[in-house]
Order: C-alpha cells, then structure tokens, then sequence
DNA sequence: CCTTCCCAAACGAACGATCGTTCGCTAAAC
DNA sequence: GTTTAGCGAACGATCGTTCGTTTGGGAAGG
C-alpha cells in the first residue's frame, strides 16, 4: 500500500474542483477519490480553502510561464503570438485542471487572493496585447483591429478549446494552432 | 409590504445561481434575497433543483429565440450571421443572470435535464454553422475557414461578452457588434 | 363603509444529512 | 524508535426540506 502525498492530495483537489467546482466538492468526496477518509486529509493540508489557493497559484503560473517563454521567442511579433497561441493550449489541455481551476473558480478564492488571479490574468492579457501592436508596428501582423478588443476575442476563444477539443480524434493540436492562428489574422477568410 | 410571487423567486435564484453558483447559493442565502427564511421559499416552489431547471430553461429558450429571429432575416447570410451575432450580445447582456446559468450551471443540473442542455446548445451551434455554409455558397461570406470551427470560435467570443463588456464606458452595443463582426469576418486585418 | 372570512405567503422550530474540521489513537515505514 | 499517514468518532455549523402555525390583504356580504 502506497502512501499518499501533500502532492497527491493537491492533485486530486484539482481534478474534482475542475470538474465539480469547488462548493461542489466536500473534502470526503475528495478524501475517497484517494482512498481515504475526509478527515484524513488534514494530515496533509490545514483547510480546504489551502487547496484551492494552490491549485489556482499552480494555474496562473503555468500560463506566466507560457507567456514568458513566448515572449522569449525570436524574429517577429507574429512568431511571438504564434507561440503564445500554442503555450496557452499547451497549458489549457496537458492541465487541464489546474487551468480550469484558474479560470472558473477564482470567485470561490477569498478576496485578497481573488484580487491576485484578477491582477496576472490582466497582465497576461497584457502580453498579448503588447504582442498585437508590436506586430502593428514590425508589420507582421494586420493593424487594422483595436489589440484591446483582438486581444478579448483571442483569450475567449482560447479560453474555452479544453470544452471541446478532445484528442485523438479529429485534428491534432498543431493544426489547431494553425486553425487558430489564421482566424486570429484572416477571420473566416 | 409587498409580497413575493414565485416569479421573484426564479428571478433572485438566476441572480444568486448566476453569481455564486448553484452549490454556492443556499436556500437561506435565497430567502435573504428576498427578505424571507429559506423555509419560506417552499410555499413558492417544491425543490432547490427546481429552480435551477427553470432558470436554465428560461436561458436556453431565450437563446433558441433569438436564432430563430436571425433566420428569419432577409437578405444575405451574412445579414443573417450579423443578426445572429446581435441577438447573442442582447440576451447575454440583458438576460445576464438567465445565460451565465445557462452557460456554467448545467454541470449541476440532474443528468437528463443536462442532456436536454446539451442538446439545446447542439442545435444552436448548428444554426450558426449553416448560416456559415449559406455564406460560403450565396457568396456573402469567405468559404475559407473550416464552419465547424467557425463557429465554435465565433461561439467563444460571444459566450466570453458578458463577462468584460460593460455599459455604459467604453464603445456602445451596435460599435461591439461591429467589431466581433468584422474579427469573425477578417481578424486582426 | 365596515365587517367577515379565506387563502396564500411567511414564519420558526425542527428533521436528518452533510459540511469543514479537530483530536486522540493506531499502524506502518524509514 | 521515531515519524507520519491514516483512522474513526465527534464537534458545531449549515445544508435542503417539512410542517403546523401565524398573518395580512383582498373578496364577499351586509
């Protein structure tokens, strides 16, 4: 019989808060996903609150990073968007917990913590914004949208591919990329 | 001291089910809304869940309708979409409480109504891909892009407005309507 | 206009279930 | 032999819901 760990715990927590929400987990359902009692949990964690906070931190880290590395990418403003695109599915299907986690359950977190997510979710809304009009300038994006409003559009549609992009099946993930990037700069054609 | 309808109820229930979720809103919770005891809601309805099929229902009528009107539209299909389009915006702006708990809620509906959601949400995604098809072949629309994938991306932008566009500040309706068109249509340029 | 009666809205106590959490204990791994 | 994951009973709070009772505003009759 194998231990569980703090990790475990963190993990499982992810797993159901992203698919059942937070208020709609109890720490038993959370204990029994792991073979445990309820009560054993505190073994590894002081409150469920905790779980979430983690949970959440790992989210917005993931994508902070993803920005950053697409930042990092050289050659034009429109190789760093390309990347960007690809980085935020990376992160919203190989975690899709904890990316889910990040963008619905932020309104259970207690406020001071709520008020932190808000903050780097405008913040990577601002690399992509940077990213637009550093395109608009370099001229290897189009310059005719408002970044502001192209930069909405773009998380929105980001945002929602883990509710319905399953592989296998259907297009691999770079063509999705592909698919994606090209509605972003041609629209429906 | 005027007395509640069960109208009342269903409308705080929208409210609070749209801002907190249905697991994040209690019975008691509901009652305070309205000034009364959580005991006092049952004289209106009979179950929790109840209410939450009713507000999910309302939503999902709401959006059926508006489909309907943008088929109704003479002219092009990108007349129709640009209907399609407006409509959208109008029930996810003025029927806040009733969409958002249509869009995010459904998970914690009973298996068969959640079917009934899903299935509802099938065929609205249905009208906008033959709307997308019906411009491809009239001509009043690109043919370039895939139409499944069309629409989910002009899906996810119109689902994700309620949740930054705010009135009054900033650019009017008609202006957002404008600009989710002409990204669908071309992008960024 | 006043009274009477009625009915639905609201109360408030209480139900059993479940919530997050605590604590003293056991048992197994290093 | 020390540590620690896990148990299991129990805590007070809250959950959705029930039920007998109270209440107040409108219809009906004088």
């Amino acid at each position: 019989m194998t231990r569980n760990t703090r990790e475990d715990v963190v993990q499982a927590a992810g797993r159901l808060f992203a698919e059942r929400g937070y208020h709609g987990t109890s720490m038993r359902d959370l204990g029994k996903e792991l073979g445990l009692l309820g009560s054993s949990l505190y073994s590894h964690i002081d409150t469920k609150q905790e779980l979430l906070v983690e949970v959440v931190e790992r989210g917005g880290r993931l994508f902070q990073a993803s920005a950053a590395s697409a930042l990092a990418v050289e050659g034009s403003a429109a190789d760093r968007l390309r990347r960007f695109v690809a980085g935020h599915i990376d992160v919203v299907l190989d975690h899709v917990d904890e990316a889910r986690t990040f963008l619905n359950e932020a309104r259970s977190l207690e406020p001071a913590y709520r008020r932190r997510v808000v903050a780097a979710r405008d913040r990577y809304e601002g690399v992509l914004r940077e990213l637009l009009g550093a395109g608009a300038v370099d001229g290897s994006l189009a310059a005719g949208a408002d970044p502001k409003l192209a930069g909405i559009f773009i998380l929105s549609i980001l945002n929602a591919v883990d509710r319905w992009f399953h592989e296998p099946g259907g297009i691999d993930r770079d063509a999705l990329v592909d698919e994606i990037f090209s509605f972003v700069t041609a629209g429906i054609g």
